[in-house]
DNA sequence: TCGAAAAGTTTGTCCTAACATTCGGTCAAA
DNA sequence: TTTGACCGAATGTTAGGACAAACTTTTCGA
């Protein structure tokens, strides 16, 4: 006798008539009940076809609802067996925003001081990285970022002028990010790489730690759904205080 | 006028009688002729309908080979617009592989060092995070990867000994999930932290560097198919000589 | 008793068929 | 000149069915 868990104890009720897609619905509603606890780590789902069936759903709906939590790490499938609920707890994928939009969720309250701000002529590596012509502008912020007034991060970003406009006192209380979606930018994919050195005296002044200790650094070019290359930044966190999660995923 | 791209100057042919998924094929397909240069960065394809007629599949099925270019940075999409091969040659998505595997696919011709292998019974740290009960034995390494002889990483793991067996001598050649990986170990998933910090004098005597230098730390929690933690590494690495690289994704 | 074959279960792939939603542009009305 | 309605085009969502492949369990024969 199998310990098969369906969902009908979840409660998961799905409304056919919000703009919310239906397979959404039901991988929100899993997701909460595997962050709840109401589905144990470990425990093995129902098969598809019954699930979908208990939901009156189509088995494609069923499925892409379940590759939407395979994909973030959350469920594990291998044919022929199963599907199971993963055993530890996963944290949230490595999400596409800016740090300050991070932080801004989980609670804290990050500020913003700019050091520098201008519009300036980009030179060749940033024309290069943007995919802009020679003689084309760019904004060009220094930001330095503090968490209950403590220093975590120093942010130099280079951003295409001819998407939105940007001004020194709305980047002080709205992070970049924020900003440039609400001027219509969708943000589709980013590349980054993550590495460390140590830090100059300059760094460590305005972060507060000693000259030579560690920092993560963090190179971004990001893009939008229509392919532009949108912002480059190069990023310096204090190492005892910032790390990268994520959670890989194969196949 | 559009400069919409067809697939028919690509000559895709595929193999329907091939055991790799007819998705998988074209999207293999369509990722080689967007590094190789036959679709430009920024070209328009031609409509999911069109291109699924042209190669003589479903549209379902074509979908979800873009879907795969897409979740890997290749190509952006924009609803009643049409899809894009994105400008910025994209890397390959940061792979759940060891190491060791992601140098030898780079050509280079990885060494390791083993310093410390031993089987001994978990900690509760250990047992904890690979869901261990108390009692369990695990596998402990400490290796140091050389890249032509240059000290480039240490890495210490513990490995659940109840899915493999493993020796000292195996692991001299082979990286540690390829021996997991012939023991029958499908791995699905990996959770990682990567930060940076300051290295002691053991670290820099064997890893050929100043004390005090800069290290990127990586920690890493892999689970295989059927969801069990398999294996947890602590690495640092030379910071002057590694980096991590990955593509982001939203939607 | 043990190993091999068969049956059953479950996920994986592929197809056809609609309809919905969003975007970009055109064109007419204010 | 500007606004609004409409239309075509493209991606997004949902359904239902069929078969394939991998794995587990049971059954059967030596």
């Amino acid at each position: 006798m199998p310990s098969n868990k369906g969902l009908s104890s979840l409660r998961l009720d799905i409304d056919r008539s919000s703009p919310v897609p239906l397979y959404h619905q039901v991988a929100q509603g899993i997701e909460a009940a595997i962050r709840s606890g109401k589905l144990a780590p470990g425990s093995k789902l129902d098969n598809e076809i019954a699930l979908a069936a208990e939901l009156n759903l189509s088995r494609p709906t069923m499925r892409k609802a379940m590759d939407e939590l395979v994909r973030s790490g959350l469920l594990v499938r291998k044919r022929g067996v199963g599907t199971q609920v993963v055993a530890s707890q996963v944290k949230r994928h490595l999400e596409l925003s800016s740090l300050f939009d991070d932080l801004q969720v989980s609670g804290k309250k990050p500020t913003s001081r700019i050091l520098s701000f201008s519009h300036i002529a980009a030179d060749e590596a940033v024309q290069d990285m943007l995919h802009l012509g020679s003689g084309a502008r760019v904004y060009h912020l220094v930001r330095l970022r503090l968490m209950e007034g403590k220093p975590l991060a120093l942010m130099e970003n280079w951003v295409r002028d001819d998407v939105a406009d940007l001004d020194e006192r709305t980047l002080t209380e709205r992070g970049l990010y924020e900003v440039l979606r609400a001027a219509g930018i969708n943000f589709r994919l980013a590349q980054q790489r993550i590495g460390a050195r140590t830090c100059n005296d300059y760094e460590a002044d305005l972060l507060g730690v000693q000259p030579g200790s560690a920092l993560v650094t963090m190179d971004r070019t990001a893009v939008d759904d229509i392919g532009r290359n949108i912002e480059v930044g190069h990023h310096v966190y204090r190492a005892d205080s910032y790390s990268f999660e994520m959670t890989l995923v194969n196949r």
